[in-house]
DNA sequence: CAGTGGATGCTCT
DNA sequence: GAGCATCCACTGT
């Protein structure tokens, strides 16, 4: 499946299918590692409450991207998904960063690959997005998806850094991978 | 290595 | 005027 009709599913079949897709912007990027799922009806989502200025986005076409501002301070990057009337959001939480270290390095000011793209703001700011990009089309250059070669194994657990449905197991994370905003930690030693 | 708190600005009540 | 879909520095082990 294209990565332009994958985002036309809800985001609960999406995300999992979309774990372990490379997503580079003007060639700066990595694999996906970790999402959050957001949909209309969820009272922890932008969108719970209608289409507001800030979240226009959302309520838009599939496989743009929604861009927010969080705390005053970051920026934090969504995939828009599910059939037209959905206003539904994969945040992205975690990438494998492969391509563009360097640039990477520069952008988030750090040596630590660790901590290029282990949260939403920080692979936000390692691919150089921010508010200006709220919108821009997924589907076409300078942002390019590449598919896996396999699907990946995952994992899903509650979201992280909320208040309302703390409980819901709508953060999807690919087994087994060191490069989640949640890492598992090296074992031993 | 875990826990705490400050920074900072915009959105919505 | 409150409340954030966060990150980082700093503390005490």
């Amino acid at each position: 499946m294209t990565f332009a009709e994958l985002v036309t599913r809800g985001v609960h079949e999406a995300a999992p299918a979309l774990l372990g897709w490379t997503l580079l912007v003007d060639g700066v990027g990595g694999r996906i590692v970790e999402l959050e799922a957001y949909a209309p009806e969820d009272p922890a989502s932008h969108s719970f409450r209608g289409p507001t200025a800030r979240t226009q986005t959302m309520f838009g076409p599939a496989g743009r991207l929604y861009v927010y501002r969080s705390y005053g301070i970051h920026w934090c990057s969504n995939i828009t998904c599910g059939p037209p009337d959905r206003a539904e959001a994969l945040l992205l939480r975690a990438l494998e960063p492969t391509h563009g270290l360097e640039r990477m390095r520069e952008r988030r000011g750090l040596d630590d690959a660790r901590l290029f793209c282990s949260g939403p703001g920080r692979l936000t700011q390692a691919l150089g997005l921010d508010g200006r990009h709220d919108g821009l089309d997924l589907t076409a250059p300078p942002v390019m998806f590449l598919p896996p070669t396999a699907a990946a194994e995952f994992e899903t657990t509650p979201r992280i850094g909320i208040t309302k449905a703390v409980d819901e197991p709508w953060r999807y994370v690919e087994r087994g991978s060191s490069w989640s905003s949640r890492g598992q930690r090296r074992a031993g030693s």
